[in-house]
DNA sequence: TCCTTTCTCGAAACCGGTTTCGAAGTTTTG
DNA sequence: CAAAACTTCGAAACCGGTTTCGAGAAAGGA
């Protein structure tokens, strides 16, 4: 009885033209009525119901949005500001993410209007924009630093938001996180079993409240080791295949260098690993390289990439469970949720070549 | 002043929002002269337009989008809806494209709402329903295939929208493209230039017609250089890294395999490397490889890839105004731009370890 | 049989703007 | 000084839906 696919070869009718008021008007009904035969109200009886839905499928009726959404005064539209980029991204996560993000949002009727930050003005600038021309319903927020603007705006106007990444007001808005901290226990831990004594560390921005959960973790599974914690060791950089680069200069040219280094993501691995190469460093014979992010180029390169990775596919689709929740009732208390990364083993790390203490020796 | 009612109605209405109507009520005017006032209509006196103007900016008046559409009969809203993404995407075009196109398209008052495309679905479906709930004013649609449904669709329903890509219907559609043909063709010249006989070719999919013009370029320059044009030589690809590593192997393993392999995108170019690695090939001494799309990270790799780049954020800039253009005026001819790719040379290519033939001997 | 309940649906207000039309008031023209 | 033309703004229709309210008809109960 609905085979629309099989044959619309009859009277083809241009989308979009048929108004409520064209149906109404056939049926002899309001559309008033039929407004509510469509949208399922009980005060309809179910054969005028059915008169008007057949007749809205034979004519092809769809609800202007514009309309809809004016009368019942919301937008089901999510903003997504894209921060200012690098000159060259160099990781896919933000593709990856607005898909993941839009698919899910697809599923609760509601829409991905993306925007672009200008790099001129405040960096709340685009969302204020957008709140008071009343474009969206809530923000989806990533790459978040510890004291967020952003985050501060929306939290004084009382508007709804989910971060990916946590704040120095996480207690106060609902966020989605990967345990940086965990992910880089477990990955200095497996250095460590591999029996390395010195590791390096490059980190990301100190802005970023991430990157500094995850020399948190590294330094804490040094302590949990008993190795020593040397300042040389932890270099800053910037989440660039620059900043690793230079970093691996730093760390390389020492007396001692690490036989191990722990890269703040990907691209700073990239550069670490370009760096190591010009100063003759065999990885991952000399030199063993963890990154984070799990860009799918990581295990092409030579040798492949061992990173630390988590599904982008599920942190869009918590994120938007965490405001669709929020949007249905502002007034529930704030929730969290924190997923894991693992480590992917591929290959540029290893032993170091030759274990000088014995390992763990004097710990416990 | 503000006389705040503690009426029930208030309740509806978040605070410190101010709509047309209040300010018509704080001046004593009607909404209608004050909404001709901000809109510059010329029948509004200088000396009421000022006053219009300061109570606006002072209440900090902004029109409400969705109403400000529906009365206008325009969404101001460009679709762009993202293809089905491969597992991990290795490039960063589609979010460096997505940063432009909506860049640009803030400049004229658009905005950009992004769909994630279901692939259990037709291809179609996400346009078909933007189309039919009028939430769109026109599309950017990128990744075009030679026969594409959603071109046909759009033709066929008169919608206006601009492809990054050719299509077997171009004629009739305004495009932007990338000249690949020309890319191709400096590429292979370049391999020529340096001594190879054997270039290698690893396409994309024969539905894209991109990598259709890309593999005419380089037949076109082998043509041009009175070189033989070896099917075996020919591969076909799928644009992904382990496409790449098939068809390099099947090059590599050939009695007299190529000294140099053009590949039809970066991605590719990584599982040729891969490959050529394995089967102990040394690149570029004795393999050349250059690949397509100047990824970032393609400059942190050994050798870092050579590869042909172009401006995402041009591209993505000449499509907003090809579509503005039509947006405003359906009925001017169909326009297209063809931008061009430069060769970006980063090592991952050389002279042949020896060259067996004279270099163009019996051409010309 | 009459009154109350329930089932349907029409009428109209409303969302928050834009735009057309015409009527006052003002200025220019003859 | 009256008629014509121009300014300036109010009134109301309109965009295309949703939702509230109440009326008329049908059904149920006493």
């Amino acid at each position: 009885m609905n085979d629309v696919k099989a044959g619309p070869e009859e009277e083809w009718v241009k989308s979009g033209e048929v108004r409520i008021s064209d149906l109404a008007a056939e049926l002899g009904l309001t559309k008033g009525t039929v407004s509510r035969a469509l949208n399922g109200y009980e005060d309809i009886s179910k054969k005028t119901r059915k008169r008007v839905m057949e007749a809205a499928t034979k004519r092809g009726y769809v609800p202007t949005t514009q309309a809809r959404r004016l009368a019942m005064g919301l937008t089901e539209t999510i903003g997504l500001v894209l921060p200012p980029m690098p000159f060259q991204p160099v990781n896919t996560f933000v593709s990856e993410f607005i898909n993941s993000v839009s698919a899910a949002l697809h599923l609760h009727g509601y829409d991905l209007l993306v925007h672009s930050a200008n790099s001129e003005e405040s960096e709340v600038e685009p969302y204020r924009r957008l709140v008071q021309s009343r474009k969206v319903d809530g923000f989806i927020i990533f790459r978040t630093n510890e004291k967020d603007p952003r985050v501060n705006y929306l939290l004084n106007e009382g508007f709804p938001f989910v971060t990916h990444g946590r704040t120095a007001r996480m207690a106060e808005h609902d966020w989605f996180d990967i345990d940086g901290e965990k992910a880089f226990r477990d990955a200095t831990s497996h250095l460590i079993k591999l029996g390395h004594q010195r590791i390096g560390f490059v980190g990301g921005g100190r802005e970023f409240f991430s990157a500094q959960l995850r020399l948190k973790g590294f330094r804490a599974m040094l302590d949990e080791s008993c190795l020593e914690k040397v300042p040389s060791l932890e270099q800053p950089g910037d989440l660039s295949g620059q900043g690793g680069e230079i970093a691996a200069q730093n760390l390389l040219k020492q007396t001692r260098p690490p036989t191990a280094i722990l890269c703040a993501n990907d691209a700073t691995a990239l550069g670490v690993m370009k760096a190591a190469r010009e100063l003759g460093f065999n990885i991952p014979e000399e030199l063993s390289v963890i990154g984070y992010d799990g860009i799918a180029l990581g295990a092409y390169i030579d040798p492949p990439l061992t990173t630390l990775t988590f599904s982008i596919e599920e942190s869009g689709k918590e994120m938007v469970n965490l405001l669709m929740r929020r949007l249905k009732n502002p007034d529930l208390p704030v929730i969290s949720k924190l997923a894991s990364a693992i480590l992917k083993l591929r290959g540029s790390e290893g032993p170091p070549s030759s274990i000088q203490n014995k390992y763990m020796e004097n710990c416990l």
